[in-house]
DNA sequence: AAATAAATGTTTGCATACTAATGAATGAGG
DNA sequence: CCTCATTCATTAGTATGCAAACATTTATTT
């Protein structure tokens, strides 16, 4: 029976639905660059220079996808790119000075963009959220 | 300090994979239409005839997006759009056929979509997923 | 060591979805 | 009637995602 299926308790509906209402606080926070283009800067903030491909991998991307993703950051002059001498088939990523800046002031801003995404809900809640979501 | 964030834990980085995982799942086992869609189609089969944005407004959908969503579907021909002679405005859409048997087809495929999604966790635990998805 | 095959890294091309700005039709109030 | 705000739909531009192709390196075979 196709009645008794409610679209409103699937769970990628709801998953769109959050997503958006994440979206729209994070670019009210931050503008300068998108969730994705910022998870890539936080984690190249973590490790270092490091291949674009291994960097797309670190935050579960297609190498296709980084590439999209990491050109739109060499536009902005967030990061820079150099052929690694040792493997020409690589492209060794970093963060430039300005790249570095945004993305210490991004992640004290993504810490308020969490807390707010989160607002209705409490500590332990979020908790649960990341765990349950991780489940999937 | 940006030390202390860790990007893995972030809300809006979980419900990126999350959502990616979803999206994976449903591909396999839906192929004529993405979840986006389907949504557009399972709420027009619930509600029936109706303008194209008020349609895009019960899934929460911007105009714009709508209307995209809605050509994609006008032109894999399962669904049709008149203009409502009373409002020349409007753009009346309801299934076709075809749209109808894809959208009860999806239906039941979504089930297991969901299903599958939600594999590792409880019914208690999807509730509870649902629950603080919707607090978001 | 040369030739071939397999694996890895990146890019290109195409589809989808979203936002901001614009144009067309309607209806409410003067 | 008007005009003006509202509603509906569309256009143009950007971001993300995947499949397929291309280039380089590494492993294997002869």
């Amino acid at each position: 029976m196709a009645n008794d299926y409610r679209l409103d308790d699937q769970v990628g509906y709801k998953l769109r639905l959050a997503t958006q209402r994440h979206l729209e606080i994070f670019s009210q926070h931050i503008s300068d660059v998108t969730p994705t283009q910022f998870s890539i800067l936080a984690r190249l903030y973590e490790v270092g220079e490091i291949s674009q491909n291994q960097l797309g991998r670190l935050v579960a991307m297609d190498a296709a996808t980084t590439k999209g993703v990491i050109s739109r950051l060499l536009e902005k002059q967030l990061v820079v790119a150099r052929v690694d001498p040792n493997d020409l088939r690589r492209r060794q990523i970093s963060l430039t000075d300005a790249g570095r800046e945004v993305t210490i002031a991004s992640i004290e801003k993504a810490k308020k963009i969490t807390a707010e995404t989160a607002a209705r809900l409490t500590e332990r809640d979020v908790q649960r959220l990341l765990a349950l979501l991780d489940k999937i």
